[in-house]
DNA sequence: TGTACATCAGTGAACGCGCGTTCACTGATGTAC
DNA sequence: TGTACATCAGTGAACGCGCGTTCACTGATGTAC
C-alpha cells in the first residue's frame, strides 16, 4: 500500500488541509492529527511527511478557510447593483440557519477566533487569522454606501457590522435548538439592513 | 494534613469553584480537573469529593461567571441618570482593553460561546450558558431608550447590540497586539454609542 | 521497451505525557458517652 | 470537660485512553541503464 505516485502524494495532502480546514472549524484548533488524516483516508504516521507540525497545519488550514470566505464574499459583492446591496447581500449571505449549523464550511472569523485568542503569540495561525480578517474588512469595507464613507468611515462601519454578524452567529450556535437562537440571527440581520426586514433566505457563506 | 473541617471543606469547594470560573474563561472548558485543583491550592483525587463529574462544575463555573457579570452590568446601569445613559454604560464598560486582556474575570458570552458550540446537546453548560444570556439581554433591553421599544423593539435592539459587543470583544481578543484589534473595539463603541465618540474608559466588567 | 535498483509515501508500533476518573489509605475532625 | 472511636476530606498512585511526535519497515514508484 505505501509508496503512492507523486502526484497521489499530492492529492493525499490536499486532501489533508482540506479536512483540516473542515475539522478546525467544527471542533477547534484542538483536532487531533489522528483524527484529521483520518477524515483523509490515511493514518497518522504519515502526517510529518507532508507537515513540520500540527501547528503549521492549523495555519495551513485557517489560511484555507479564509480564502473560501473571501472568494464567497468577493462573489456575492460582485453580483450586486451598488455598493448598498453589495453589503445587504453579504449580511444575508452570513447571518443563515446553513451557517449556524454547518461551522466546518462556513466563516473562520465565528468558528476560530476564540482558539486563536488562545493561541501562543507565536502560533503561526494567529498571522493568518488576521491576514484572512483584514481581507474580509477590506471587501465589507468596498461594499459601504458613500454616504458612510467620509474619510474613515467606510472601514470603521464595516469593522462593526463584522463585529455584529461574528457575535450573532457565535450567540446563535452557542443556543441552537432553542427559539433564542432564531431571535438573535433575526435581530442582527435587522440592525444590520437597516429595519428592511430581511427574510430568512438560506444561502451558503 | 487529609480530614479537614467542614467549614475548611465548604471553603476548599467554593475555591474550585472560583478557580474554575475564572481558568475556563481563561482557557476554556477544556481546563485539566488537576489544573483547577491546583489553582485551589489541592490535589487533583479529592475533585470527586465536591463534584459528580468536569463536566457539572463546567456548569456551576459558567452560572457563576454569568452572575458575576449580572451584577456588575446591574450595577451600572442602575448608576445612570436615564435608559440611554445606562444602555451608554454598558458598553463603555464592555469595550475596555481590561476586558480584552483579562477574561478570566471578563464576560463569559465572549469567553465561552465557541466551546458551549461545540459542546453535546445534553451538556449541562448548554442550559447555564443560555439562562445567562437570557438575563444580561433583559438587563440590556430594559436599557433601550423609549424611543427604540416599539412593541419588542427594545429587545430586538439590545439582541443586536450583545452580538456587536460580543463580535468585536471576541475579534479583539484574537488580533491583541496588532493595531487592528483597537480598531475593532474603538469602531465597535462609536457604533453603538451613535457617534458620541466615546473614549477609552478602562472599567471593569 | 525492458530490467535492476534506489527512493520515499504511507503504515503501525512505540515514545513520553496529560487527560478524566477511581480507589486504598491517612489522620484530623466530629460525635457519643 | 475528657476520653474512645467512627467519619470522611484530601492525598497520591493507578486505571484506560488519547494526545503529538518519532521511527523501523514495506513495497510500489521513479529512474538509470
Amino acid at each position: 500500500m505505501p509508496r503512492v505516485s507523486r502526484a497521489e502524494a499530492e492529492r493525499n495532502r490536499a486532501a489533508i488541509e482540506r479536512a483540516a480546514s473542515r475539522l478546525i472549524r467544527e471542533r477547534g484548533l484542538g483536532v487531533s492529527v489522528a483524527d484529521l488524516m483520518g477524515a483523509a483516508g490515511l493514518t497518522h504516521g504519515g502526517f510529518y511527511g507532508h507537515f513540520e507540525s500540527k501547528g503549521e497545519l492549523n495555519a495551513i488550514a485557517c489560511a484555507h478557510a479564509f480564502a473560501d470566505s473571501v472568494e464567497r464574499w468577493r462573489k456575492r459583492a460582485a453580483g450586486a447593483r451598488d455598493a448598498a446591496q453589495a453589503r445587504d447581500a453579504l449580511v444575508q449571505g452570513y447571518l443563515t440557519p446553513y451557517n449556524r449549523s454547518t461551522p466546518g464550511s462556513s466563516c473562520p472569523m465565528a468558528a476560530l477566533a476564540a482558539d486563536v485568542a488562545r493561541e501562543d503569540d507565536d502560533a503561526p495561525v494567529r498571522g493568518v487569522f488576521r491576514d484572512g480578517l483584514e481581507q474580509l474588512i477590506d471587501l465589507l469595507t468596498a461594499a459601504q454606501p458613500d454616504a458612510d464613507r467620509d474619510a474613515d468611515g467606510g472601514r470603521q462601519a464595516a469593522l462593526a457590522q463584522i463585529s455584529t454578524m461574528v457575535g450573532a452567529l457565535v450567540l446563535a450556535r452557542a443556543t441552537k435548538g432553542n427559539p433564542l437562537s432564531n431571535e438573535i440571527m433575526a435581530a442582527a440581520r435587522r440592525y444590520l439592513l437597516g429595519e428592511t426586514a430581511g427574510e430568512d433566505v438560506d444561502a451558503h457563506a
